[in-house]
DNA sequence: CTCTAAACGAGACGGTACGTCGAGTCTTCTA
DNA sequence: TAGAAGACTCGACGTACCGTCTCGTTTAGAG
C-alpha cells in the first residue's frame, strides 16, 4: 500500500523518519516544483509544505534555496551527458548544438535552466554549484571533442578550444537569456558553419 | 496685515511636489543602490527610502522592481552607444569587444548588468524592456557595422550578422554570466580572430 | 475603483462649477454612498469619485468625514419630524415608539443611524452635530409632548421627562446598538405600560 | 530591584518564543493602548511596536483589530462582575445603576466601552464578541436579580424583566452614547424611582 | 464688457495602516 | 537524537485612504 505518488499534503507523523526518506521526497518535491512552475514560485516552504519535510530539516541539508533547486533539477532531469564522435568533427558539433537547441526551447528542464542561471547571478551559493556540476562538465566534453579533431588535424593548431566552446554554445545561451533573436536549428547549423569555414573573404 | 515671507523652501509638507524633482531623487537613488548594493538587496523599499518617496509613488510610477532599476541603470550609467568605424572591421570587432570586456569586468556597472540579466529571467517585464532599451540597440549596432564590412567586400556574403553577434558578444556574456572562464583581452582577440579566419582546415 | 451604479463617473469640465450645484452632487452621492454601503465603507476619496467633485473641494467644505456623512444622511433622509398629540399620552408614546422602532428596523436609514452613533464615539465634531442637528430635536420634541401630558395632569409632578426620554427611546437604542434582544412592537409597548404604571407592586 | 519601565523597544531573537509569553505581552499591551489613547488611536501596528511581538503574530492569533482590543480591554480591567442581593430591589438596583455610572464616568475603562460598542456598529467580529463577553453576562446578572424580585412578589407578574434592564442600563447607555444630557447618580435614582412607582397619575 | 480673483478638477505626493508572503530562527514534542 | 510541528521576528510587498499641495481651467464678479 506504499509506492504512491502522495498526491495528498504528505501527512506524516510528527517523530523522526529516516533521513534517505526525508531525502528522496524533498528532492522529488523540489524537483516537481520547479519543472513546475519555475524558479520564481521555487519556494522553501513549498518544498517542505510538498514533501513533507520540516523547513528546519531543508534548512540543515541545503545551504540555499538555490542549492535546493539544483538538486532538485538533477533528481527530475538526470544527468543525461554525451558526446558521440564520429570522427567528423563539423557533424559532430552541429548534432550536438541542435541537441542542446531542442532541450532548451522544447523541454520543461531547458526552460529552467535559464531561471537557474539567472538566479545564480545573485546567489554565489548556486553559481558555484552550477559551474561545478553543471556547466564545468559539458564544457569539458565539448572541448575534449574539440581537442580530439584538433589531434586529428581537423582544426588549427593555434585555436583554444575553450573559446570555441563560448562561441558555439555560449551563442545559444546568449539567444536564450537575452531573447533578442530566436533560437533555431538554423542558427545551429550557421554557427558551425561560420566558425569552422570563417567568416571573413580574403 | 501680517503677510508673512516664508523664504524657507524645505517647507516640504505632506503635499504633492513636483513630479520631475520626485523622479529625478528616485531615479538617483535606485542607481546608486543597484551600482553599490547590487540587485539582490535592491528593493523598492530602500529606494523609497534613499530617495524620500513614498513607496506607493514608486509603485505608480515604476510597474516593478525590475523596471525601477533598469531605469535606476540608465541614470546612473547613461546610454554610452558608439561603435567607431575605421573600415578595418577586424580591428572594429576587437576593439569594441575589447572595450566591452573592460566595461563588463572593471566597472561597477558591468558588474550590475548581469545581476539585470538574471532578473529578467524571472521578470517578463524587465526581461522586454531589457531587450528593448538594452539589449536591441546594441546588438543594432553591431549588426549595422557587419552590415557596412559586408557590403565593403570584407565579409562572406552569405553570412548572417545576428549570428556573428551572438558568436562575438554572446561568447562574451557566456564567461560573465556563467563564469567557467576568465573574461580577458585575450579572449576578446582569439574571439574576432576564430570567427574570421576560421578555425577549421583544409 | 468603485463602480457604482451610477451610468458615467459624473465627469465634468476642470474649472469652476457652481457651489450650489457641486454641493447637491456630492450630497447626493454622500447619501447614496452611506445607505447602500453603510458607514465602514463611507469614504471621502469615493464621495469625491462618485460626486465628480474633487477631494480638495470637500475637506473645503466639511470638516469630517462624520459631517459629511451626517449631511449626506439628511440630504437622502430628510428631516421627518413629527410628534402627533392626541391627548391621549400613552397611545402618543406608543405610536411614536412603534414608529421609530419600524424606521430603525426596516429601512436603509434606520440601519446606517447606530453606525452613524458609532462613528461618533471616537468623532467628537460628529458626536456634536449629531447631538445639534439629529438627536436634540428629537429629545425636545418627545420633552415638549410629556410636559404637555404633566400640565394636562397626566404625569407625576415630579417627574424629569428627559429622564423618561432615555427610558423610553433610550432603551430602544440600548437594543439598537447592542443588540442581545430584539427590537420589536411588543417591546415598544411593554416600554410604555411599564413606566406610566409602574412595575413594582405595593 | 530592576523596576525597569521598559525603554528598549522590546529587542528579541528572531526565532520562536513561548506563545503564552507573547500573548500576555500583547494583551498588556493592547489594554493599555485602549486605555491610554482610545479605539480611534488603537492599532494593530501600534499593539505590536509596544509589545515586541510582530504583526504576523498578531494577524494569527487575533481575527480583527476589534477582537484584540477588547480582549485587550479585559486584560486589563478584570471581569468585576456581581450584582449583591439585599432583598431590597430598588436600593439594589440604584447601587447597580450608580456603580455602572461611576464606572462609566470616572474610569479609563468606562470612557474606553462607548468607544468598543461604537467601533462594533461597523465590525460584526466584535459586535459579536461584545455581546457575548460583555453585554450578556451583565444583563443575566440584572435580569437573575428581577427575576428574584418578582419571586418575592416585589415585581409585577407580567413584568419583562428584559424590558426593565433597558429601561434601567439602556437609559444610562443612551446618556453615555449620546450624551444630550449628563449621566449623574440623581439620573440614576430617577431610573429606578420612576419605573418602580411609575410616572403615570391615576 | 473685460479682466481678475476665486473656486474648481485633476491628480501627485508623503504618510499611516493594512493584510500577506517568505525567510530564517528557536522551542517543544514525538518516534 | 534526528526529525516534525509550529510559533516567532523580520523584511518586504502591494493596496487603501488620508490630508496636503500644485497646476491649469473656468466662471463669477469687480472695475
Amino acid at each position: 500500500m506504499v509506492t504512491q505518488q502522495a498526491p495528498e499534503p504528505a501527512r506524516r507523523g510528527r517523530g523522526r523518519r529516516p533521513a534517505a526518506e526525508v531525502r528522496r521526497e524533498v528532492l522529488r518535491a523540489a524537483g516537481e516544483l520547479l519543472l513546475t512552475e519555475g524558479m520564481a514560485a521555487f519556494t522553501i516552504e513549498k518544498v517542505a509544505a510538498l514533501s513533507g519535510a520540516s523547513r528546519v530539516t531543508l534548512y540543515k541539508w541545503w545551504p540555499s534555496k538555490g542549492a535546493l533547486a539544483l538538486d532538485g533539477y538533477f533528481d527530475a532531469v538526470g544527468p543525461t551527458l554525451a558526446f558521440p564522435d564520429t570522427g567528423d568533427i563539423a557533424a559532430d558539433l552541429t548534432a550536438q548544438l541542435r541537441a542542446f537547441v531542442h532541450l532548451m526551447r522544447d523541454t520543461r528542464a531547458g526552460r529552467v535552466m535559464p531561471e537557474l542561471i539567472g538566479h545564480a547571478q545573485t546567489d554565489p551559493e548556486l553559481s558555484a554549484l552550477l559551474r561545478e556540476r553543471y556547466s564545468a562538465p559539458r564544457r569539458a566534453l565539448a572541448v575534449e571533442a574539440l581537442e580530439r579533431a584538433k589531434e586529428r588535424g581537423r582544426l588549427r593548431e593555434d585555436v583554444d578550444p575553450e573559446v570555441v566552446v563560448d562561441q558555439l554554445w555560449g551563442a545559444c545561451y546568449h539567444r536564450l537569456l537575452i531573447p533578442d533573436q530566436p533560437l533555431t536549428d538554423e542558427f545551429a547549423e550557421a554557427l558551425v558553419r561560420n566558425l569552422l569555414a570563417g567568416i571573413g573573404r580574403p
